[in-house]
RNA sequence: CGAGGCGUGGCUCAGCUUGGUAGAGCGCUGCGUUCGGGACGCAGAGGCCGCAGGUUCAAAUCCUGUCGCCUCGACCA
């Protein structure tokens, strides 16, 4: 792991059976332990977003060329990258349509449709899908050509609503990150070069990987009225007046799994948080041909089952140490030994994938099991927030963060004046670092921008990112 | 898009220099013995060597082209 963190990755995520390559660069098959994770935290997003208030819907897979230049920065930023389709069968179509990179266009026009009045007011849309991004380099999970992702859609009749919606979306990420999936985050601002094409203002949860490099794992959009403008979504407010609604976009994706992978994982293999585990105990009998502890075994699967865990026997013929391995590699986060020894006993052994075995008794084993899955997750993120806090540096000029940058990588935090000749410059003294977003929480490192030396207008995090 | 590496049973690779009957280990199937950290024995199955041309009596091997994959950079969720 820490000689070849690339060449890791890629065989974690091979042999924890996540993915397996498909004929076409950048797309891949998403094997039942790699979609059963993301099932799960499709449901806690799922949820979230139904409780404040939105709506589940499905936009076409197809763009016209037409529709999708709509807004010009949009398909400046896109166009580079999107697929074409030209023939329908074997006819050229009159107009060709691109597939799929992001869907703002698809539901703009929607909007413009069925928007009239205040009172249709607030719409807020989110759609399950695929999107299709035609890559030049790609890797599992982190950069696909066609990933599975939401995106969130919604119009509002003000921008102050609009913002609040913008952040109040960021924070659901930031809860699923933290909460859910062990991954400690750093919301804030993007820079205006590093904003998405076609919006005002982006903000992003930003992670740290164990590589020292920072994974942008949730953004959402402030969109202002541009695109309404463009897409004439207009409404008639309470005054008699029409006016363009203002819109707010959002977007977590299959990439947040390499995030997973890239935080938790150790040179066994994958770790996985208790919360979104697909399978959160693996019950490994030894000695199972003797009398009674299949049956056990069995016995003490339905058992946590009932208490509403997660769980499955391994009762295949491999050898006990093989399975360990095994269920190691794929990132269990609680194993279950049970022998005869045990059996006899009243007891059985709990090993901890992060590390550590106890004993407990059999009777009233549902509650030791929660409390220890409970453990691990609450292990999980302080030992991922142990090295993001560990993994972030201060600097106050040019040659401390390239210095820095040179040996730890990480975030460095520093002021900044806000022009993008800075960032520019960072770039090319630190080979590649960018500036990850200014910070919600905000501390006072001094007045002057660490890269130029003027008068300083924010903190900024600066990283390597995926 | 630049640089490098690689395409030979499911996987990892040998064979190619010097053309001549397609190999190994792991995995897989069956039976038996094992079982507290990747067990063992015996018996089996499985490949027109990425694809297309060419040279040759003969091509996995030589030549040309092409497609794909991986890694690292440049650009981007």
């Amino acid at each position: 792991m820490e000689e070849d963190f690339a060449k890791w990755y890629t065989d974690v995520v091979l042999k924890a059976e996540l993915v397996d390559y498909s004929s076409v660069k950048g797309c891949v098959v998403l094997r039942p332990h790699a979609y059963a994770l993301w099932e799960n935290i499709q449901a806690i997003l799922d949820a979230s977003f139904k409780r404040t208030g939105h709506e589940n819907v499905y936009m076409p897979l197809l763009i016209p060329e037409s529709l999708l230049q709509r807004e010009k920065d949009h398909v400046e930023g896109f166009a580079p990258e999107v697929a074409w389709v030209t023939h329908g069968g074997t006819e050229p179509l009159t107009e060709r349509l691109c597939i799929r990179p992001t869907s703002e266009t698809l539901f703009c026009e929607h909007y413009s449709h069925v928007v009239q009045s205040w009172r249709d007011l607030p719409k807020l849309y989110n759609q399950w899908c695929s999107v299709l991004r035609w890559e030049k380099s790609t890797r599992p999970f982190l950069r696909h050509r066609e990933f599975l992702w939401q995106e969130g859609h919604t119009a509002h009749a003000t921008p102050e609503e609009a913002m609040e919606e913008t952040l109040r979306m960021l924070d659901v990420y930031a809860d699923l990150a933290e909460n859910s999936l062990a991954m400690p985050v750093v919301k804030g601002k993007k820079t205006d070069s590093e904003k998405f094409a076609g919006a005002v203002s982006t903000y992003t949860i930003e992670c740290m990987m164990h590589d020292g490099k920072a994974l942008q794992s949730g953004t959402s959009h402030f969109f202002g009225d541009g695109f309404a403008k463009a897409f004439d979504i207009l409404f008639t407010d309470r005054d008699n007046q029409l006016k363009p609604v203002f819109q707010t976009s959002w977007g977590l994706s299959t990439r947040i799994i390499g995030g997973i992978i890239m935080t938790h994982g150790d040179n066994s293999g994958l770790v996985l948080p208790p919360r979104i585990a697909p399978l959160q105990v693996i019950i490994v009998p030894v000695a199972s041909h003797k009398p009674g502890v299949t049956e056990r075994a069995n016995l003490l699967e339905q058992e946590l089952r009932a208490a509403g865990l997660r769980v499955k026997t391994d009762n295949s013929d491999a050898s006990p140490g093989w399975k360990f391995a095994e269920h190691e590699m794929k990132g269990v986060p609680l194993r279950i030994e049970l022998g005869p020894r045990d059996i006899e006993a009243g007891q059985c052994v709990l090993a901890r994938r992060t590390g550590g075995k106890l004993v407990s008794p059999l009777d009233g084993i549902a509650d030791a099991v929660k409390a220890e899955l409970d453990s691990i997750q609450a292990e999980l993120l302080d030992r991922a927030r142990a090295n993001l806090a560990e993994k972030t540096s201060v600097a106050h000029d040019l040659d401390d963060m390239a210095c820095i940058a040179r040996e730890k990588g990480g975030f460095i935090k520093t002021m900044w004046c806000g022009s993008n000749a800075c960032e520019e410059l960072v770039k090319d003294k630190t080979g590649g670092m960018k500036s990850r977003c200014m910070p919600f929480d905000q501390e006072d490192l001094g007045g002057h921008c660490a890269v130029c030396g003027g008068k300083a207008e924010t903190m900024l995090y600066w990283g390597y990112q995926y």
